[in-house]
DNA sequence: CCTTTCGGATAACATTTGTTCACTGAAATC
DNA sequence: GATTTCAGTGAACAAATGTTATCCGAAAGG
């Protein structure tokens, strides 16, 4: 294994600095209306460095879409480490999300924003790493005693549902003002309500399968 | 009341053209990289007569959120209108959400993208639709016998949940190829499972609030 | 130490953009 | 029937865009 050299670590750095350029812009516009330039004069590099990192604005995005889940990943594997008993799980889950719409809120919103967005390479990227969380949740939740009589595509079922729930609850705290802590907390209220009710319904799954 | 006047349903017809013109531009780009002259070209007429429509094309954006939420209003008065029995509601709901995917795809495709989109005001608009569509379907959830002993608040939260739900099969749905069945029974059978766990939580939440 | 590599700067280009202004002609008003 | 209203046209503008080619200088490699 080489060391990084000298001017491989100076490329890394424009390069980061390009996608934290990116990033700040990217609160107040999507992805498809980002400008080359724009995204060069706001990280202090001419237009034409742009071609040495990126070929597109597009290809900017899909590397911020893995910046962006690097670090939810690490956090995710701290929750499912330590074994919490089942009525904490919701609290805690909750808490996480909170504290990582606090902490990347720039991130997320970018995830939230271009996940439908309209450039169809990312939405590609975003797909297949949320599709992977799933799969992680599911290989969890499979170890789990609750689990027990689950069938295998119904834990990615359940797996799946949670993720878009997760997702479904920072987008809505992206929309609450970051100091307006009566909206926060009535959102999160709302986001362990939701939560409740699917653990409940994941409790009852196997009760009456026909009954319904 | 007066009658419409020749030259105000002419105004409107060339309306209705920028409004096509940009939805179907939008079906590859979001809303915040949508050129003015970009549509009026593809509406055919020439850019200056933008303004007598439109200020900008974010006030296009608000126009177009308004033209796909009125079709989608009718469409779900018609499910809660007639009385179907519960193990009727999440196959009828879910034909229903596949039947405006195929029908309405362009405005759903919009209104899914700009959800968290990079144009404050459109963002606010489906917003503040998505919440009153919450409301009605919070006041006929009322109405129904499974509601007895529901608090008006958690019906309230409970149908904010069906709504995120719904519109999250909608976009599932909208990634679907539209002639591959294969992949579009497998979506249409998550939705109905997700539906499913909810319900059941649904069912089971008054039984033992404190015990979860 | 000399040569090669390569990240970045500078300058120039053809296009495209949003916005303005004066205009035209047909519908509406009196 | 004369006059006013007004949706749409056409031309012009300054500004900004993506992309290319050429050059510079320091790090890397022999």
């Amino acid at each position: 294994m080489t060391e990084p050299g000298l001017r491989a670590t100076r490329k890394l750095q424009t390069r980061q600095a390009l996608l934290d350029a990116a990033l700040a812009l990217l609160e107040q516009q999507s992805l498809s209306s980002l400008g080359l330039r724009e995204v060069t004069r706001a990280a202090g590099i001419a237009p034409a460095a742009f071609y040495r990192h990126f070929a597109d604005t597009r290809e900017l995005g899909v590397a911020l879409v893995h910046e962006a889940l690097a670090s939810l990943h690490a956090m995710v594997a701290d929750i499912r480490g330590q074994g919490v008993a089942t009525d904490e799980v919701i609290a805690r889950t909750v808490d996480v999300i909170a504290g990582y719409v606090r902490e990347r809120r720039a991130h997320l919103r970018f995830l939230a924003r271009e996940r439908h967005g309209g450039v169809a390479v990312v939405r590609a990227a975003i797909a297949a790493e949320a599709g992977q969380f799933a799969d992680e949740l599911a290989a969890d939740l499979a170890t789990r005693p609750e689990s027990r009589g689950w069938s295998e595509p119904d834990l990615r079922m359940l797996a799946s549902l949670y993720v878009d729930q997760a997702m479904l609850t920072a987008t809505a705290l992206l929309e609450v003002e970051p100091d307006d802590t009566a909206a926060l907390e009535r959102t999160l209220a709302a986001a362990r309500a939701h939560l409740r009710i699917i653990t409940l319904g994941r409790m009852h799954w196997l009760d009456q399968r026909l009954a319904l």
